[in-house]
DNA sequence: TCCTTTCATCGATAGACGTCGATGTACTAT
DNA sequence: ATAGTACATCGACGTCTATCGATGAAAGGA
């Protein structure tokens, strides 16, 4: 005889809308990527940082490094802005909070 | 020759090395699909959940299923065991808050 | 003006990923 | 034994992604 089993995933939950579903997936996309991950990583430990620096520091062509800034950049994990001729990066804070909070619960 | 941006990225840092970067982003990639997103939130909400109930929420078919819950427990997120015919998954806390602390400066 | 440097974008390609139907496996009930 | 249920795995398909070389745009220096 088999017992029944207790109706999980119960009656007291909220489970995430689709667009908050797609949103968290869409940030957490954009640290899916070792590259990417020690970009993020390097720019949490400097106020900011200069594209050409990450182009000597990863090994990878400059576009490949293009790509994976602007992946960061629609994910708004990181903003840019330009100085004569070079482009600064650097986190946004409160995106990496925001996203360390729904690990939080 | 132009005033010579400040050295970026300087010699304070500790970069990732790269094992801990592929393992990071592992994690993350596991956490990049809405799916995984949601499933992950509907066990943060319960202690542990059948298969066949996310099968009866998600609107996937059910390998689509299983094969998340196995990308989920490759990473390490969630854990399962079977009673009977049925299988079980629940978060791995540990893992989680390991993940979110990598976030938290 | 011309050349160089910095960075973004384009186009192409190989590999990874999400999804499904079909099949396999283990368990339960009759 | 036979049938049915729960879940995992397999094979296939279309899409997305990481990467590169080539090109474009903007700025600075000669």
């Amino acid at each position: 005889m088999k017992t029944l089993p207790v109706l999980c995933c119960g009656p007291g939950i909220e489970p995430l809308d689709p667009v908050a579903r797609e949103s968290l997936a869409a940030r957490f996309r954009a640290l899916s990527d070792p590259t990417r991950v020690a970009i993020v990583n390097r720019l949490a430990s400097t106020e900011e940082c200069c594209v050409c620096d990450l182009n000597a520091a990863f090994d990878l062509s400059q576009p490949t490094i293009s790509h994976h800034l602007k992946v960061l950049r629609d994910a708004g994990l990181v903003e840019s802005s330009r100085r004569g001729t070079w482009a600064y990066y650097r986190l946004v804070p409160d995106a990496v909070r925001e996203l360390r909070n729904t690990l939080g619960g």
